[in-house]
DNA sequence: GCACACTTTTACATCGATGTAATGAGCCTG
DNA sequence: CAGGCTCATTACATCGATGTAAAAGTGTGC
């Protein structure tokens, strides 16, 4: 293995500036105050000898790394994709960097996150977990900075998240009032065993919606799967016309689940929102530029962003205060696959 | 500050094996030889602990931290979202874990990465760059080890790259064989300042396909611009149908170009693939599911992220061996947008 | 001109893991 | 059973930055 030639130190700079080392550490981290004169004499030195300081030695020393860990189920996907986005934005700003993990690959890797986050030596954790319950016994001690993202059942540590029973309820009343009769579920089903909170939450919405419009909800037209992307969108609304139980409507968990259904009802000669009504979740940025662009749920994903840092690094702070639950709010955009 | 509990170290669990600290470190590390029954009674101490190893003091004493960068222009595109995917996938099959920059927001980061990346503690870093030309003088002997991927004109580092000029020839080709007689160009346009490598590739195989079918290009119906987006593709599909100089297919140099400019066709009255043919660039997932389906450009994204991880890595072995330059074969993947 | 208070800088130890070189244990041979 | 030879294990120093406590320097007031 060759190396470069090695790197200029704390040491190097206090020998070039007529110094001490801690003089060096004390102008570069600027924590202490140095008189001018001495100060510009190290500076030209660490500019002489483009000293950069050794955040491993740093981290060692204080015991922070100044990264942050964001752990996505799949990064491919467009939610995840504008969460990454947001999130590296506003740690920039804080002065994080940010290291990706994703988990779908492996549901286990989730409660390895949670569970030994320290071996990766970082400062604290971003999770949108798809697996992980209460049930998880993760010894509280020993719990890293986590904030989870998302519809969760955990209540011993802060999470953000979106009203979705709230929002559930809103785009299954949208729909009924834009005329929908039958409105079939994509990625929600009643008993399911293995739903997800979001599952849960949103069908339960969607259930209080329906009721209060005096329509009982149909498992025959609800579908639940777990690979909430494109494909799994896709199939599963293949599933739903194989089922031939009639529906008018689709409301889909997500906006990829929503353009995966879209493409099968268009492949299947049904138009939209000609024969079905779709909506989705998310408000990805591809639901405005679909054809015809997708009504949704929108959040501010700036602020969801900003409330998940925020909310890691006091925690990364201070590890004793109670858990948080931060709710941004949501709205529901009307666009043109429920506008007839 | 509150902390958790101090984090257990090799001395702790020496203490408890009855051991050296640097025996645990063998044991761990597995580099050395070490007697079975001593094995076993650290790997019990380990477990016990639930020792798990700074990485900032490994890192600190043999100058690797396992972390690799990746700087993408914009991380919410289609495009961004996949390749960060795939390397994450690859990276952590490799044992190395992956930090995250954006570099659209500020053109100026690529050169601070490039030239200050030892800062950020990482061994290596994959860059797709924007601006990044040949004639930045990073000093040779300073630059980390850096993989750029996409069209680049640089010659002094390791990179990975598909044959646009070919590809380019390929689609420009197949639009003209399908009828179209004024094919329109979104991402790059004959003579423009500041194009990319990328953008500059594209436009001259598209010119050698237009010239090799009697036809002189018509910068007209080119247009050039940065944002390749959808937002940036629709507003270029708003700025060709401005110019009013008749056109029956659009190339648009993404496949985002090209769903933002299916959108506002479509907006227009102008059917696709009726009215024009269109075709992108890259494949993303989105391109299969669009109605119509768009024709466009893949690549082995597995491949070209395997390409990129693995230069990166020998990189980080050597930093001596020349650069080196790995292209990854593309196809032409016909769909409905050119289908009529 | 000197003592005292205060500011700036320094020497040293430390964070945790691991390479190096030396020590000790175990085995074989004569 | 002593001497030599492996091989496993250990003590110690080191990676680079920085907190601590002590030393050196500066300035003020009498």
């Amino acid at each position: 293995m060759t190396r470069g030639p090695r790197r200029a130190t704390v040491k190097d700079v206090a020998a070039l500036a007529g110094v001490s080392p801690k003089t060096v550490s004390n102008v570069v981290t600027g924590t202490v105050f140095v008189r001018p004169d001495t100060r510009e004499k190290v500076l030209a030195a660490v500019e002489e000898l483009r000293f950069v300081p050794n955040l491993s030695a740093r981290s060692l020393r204080n015991g922070r790394t100044g990264v942050i860990a964001l752990a996505l189920p799949d990064l491919a996907t467009a939610f995840s994709a504008d969460m990454l986005h947001r999130v590296v934005q506003v740690a920039h700003e804080r002065g994080m960097a940010v290291l990706i993990e994703e988990t779908a690959a492996e549901p286990q890797r989730e409660y390895d996150l949670v569970s030994r986050a320290r071996e990766h030596q970082i400062d604290g954790l971003i999770l949108n977990p798809i697996r992980l319950k209460d049930s998880i016994v993760v010894h509280d001690d020993q719990l890293p900075p986590v904030v989870l993202i998302g519809e969760v059942e955990q209540h011993k540590v802060d999470r953000v998240l979106i009203d979705s029973r709230q929002a559930g309820y809103e785009v299954t009343a949208h729909l009924l009032e834009r005329g929908a009769k039958r409105v079939a579920v994509l990625g929600g089903e009643t008993g399911a065993t293995d739903a997800t909170a979001t599952s849960i939450q949103r069908l339960e919405g969607h259930h209080r919606a329906l009721r209060d419009h005096g329509i009982e909800p149909d498992p025959a037209i609800e579908v639940y799967f777990q690979e909430w992307s494109m494909v799994g969108g896709a199939a599963a609304a293949e599933e739903l016309l194989s089922r031939d139980a009639g529906f008018d409507a689709i409301m889909a968990f997500t906006d990829s689940i929503a353009f995966g259904a879209m493409h099968v009802l268009q492949e299947h000669g049904l138009s939209v929102p000609g024969d079905v009504l779709v909506s989705g979740f998310d408000d990805v940025e591809h639901a405005r530029f679909m054809n015809p662009s997708l009504t949704t749920v929108a959040l501010d994903r700036r602020a969801f962003a900003e409330a998940a840092v925020d909310l890691l690094m006091t925690r990364i702070e201070d590890r004793a205060t109670p858990p948080r639950a931060v709710a941004v709010p949501h709205e529901l955009v009307i666009r043109g696959s429920t506008t007839r």
